[in-house]
DNA sequence: AGTGCTGGTCTCTTTTTGAGACCGATGTAC
DNA sequence: GTACATCGGTCTCAAAAAGAGACCAGCACT
């Protein structure tokens, strides 16, 4: 019932887990990770995560992503199963997005990262000034 | 003491913090995040969270990385303060590549994500093999 | 003198991303 | 009735990032 034993023993095979044991071409966890790497991926599903919304709610929300990368970023999380796309026929049409069962379990994991970095991102400014002062 | 209500309380509000609270431009959490998202990242992270590894070492582990990614990467990762990069004077000189304190932390955090994809990599696999049918 | 190892950098091409115009169908203001 | 806005996108083109592979200096061995 020790967890952390649990967890030191499993965290030295991680690495044999992302490579699949030596079949790298198609290993699943690098497959389920890099749909996840994208630059808006985490963050649409954190918004998700708060509460369904609309495209363009989506698009509002987050000003800094061009259309085109909110729709395939949509898309693709839409492909592994993270979220719903659900088409209301109103005029005009209104699309809303929200997170499936897998979306939300999916979540519950990237969370802990986000909670790192929430309480960690002093810690890595202060690596980065360091880092850049010894390269001046 | 409930974790529970906590996480469910705190997932509310994790857009917020990705946002940095309206000031979108510099996020913390994002600033973070962000540094992570490179393809190649959590994949030396997770080697090097097994053992301390010499540059060609990490070339031959990892096949399909280029060079140039590997040395940018290595590069970004030791910036932001996850990796520590050690030369020994041997001749040829030999350059060692290991996770620091706060990298051993952050994989922690990441480590969860890995186990997540690990265990639910049949379920995408089946959201994505569903989505492509409907869309031929 | 030629070959190999070390850890890289440099250049060139391909892929990914960003910025922004454009779209049809509908509703609203003038 | 005609211009104009809203919906959720797509299309094109430029910029940025990534991949492939040649090249480099320094030293050892043969």
């Amino acid at each position: 019932m020790d967890s952390r034993i649990v967890n030191l023993r499993s965290k030295l095979d991680v690495y044999k887990a992302m490579t699949g044991g030596g079949n790298l071409a198609d290993c699943p966890v690098r497959d389920v990770i890099d749909g996840l790497n994208g630059k808006w991926s985490s963050l649409l599903m954190a918004a998700l995560a708060e509460q369904p919304y609309r495209f363009g709610e989506l698009r509002r929300l987050v000003p800094d992503i061009s259309q085109r990368m909110l729709t395939q970023t949509l898309h693709d999380l839409q492909r592994d199963g993270y979220v719903h796309r659900e088409v209301f026929p109103t005029k005009p049409p209104s699309v809303e997005y929200s997170l499936t069962d897998l979306g939300r379990s999916m979540f519950g994991a990237l969370h802990h990262l986000i909670q790192w970095a929430e309480l960690n991102h002093d810690a890595v400014r202060e690596a980065r000034a360091g880092f850049d002062a010894t390269q001046a």
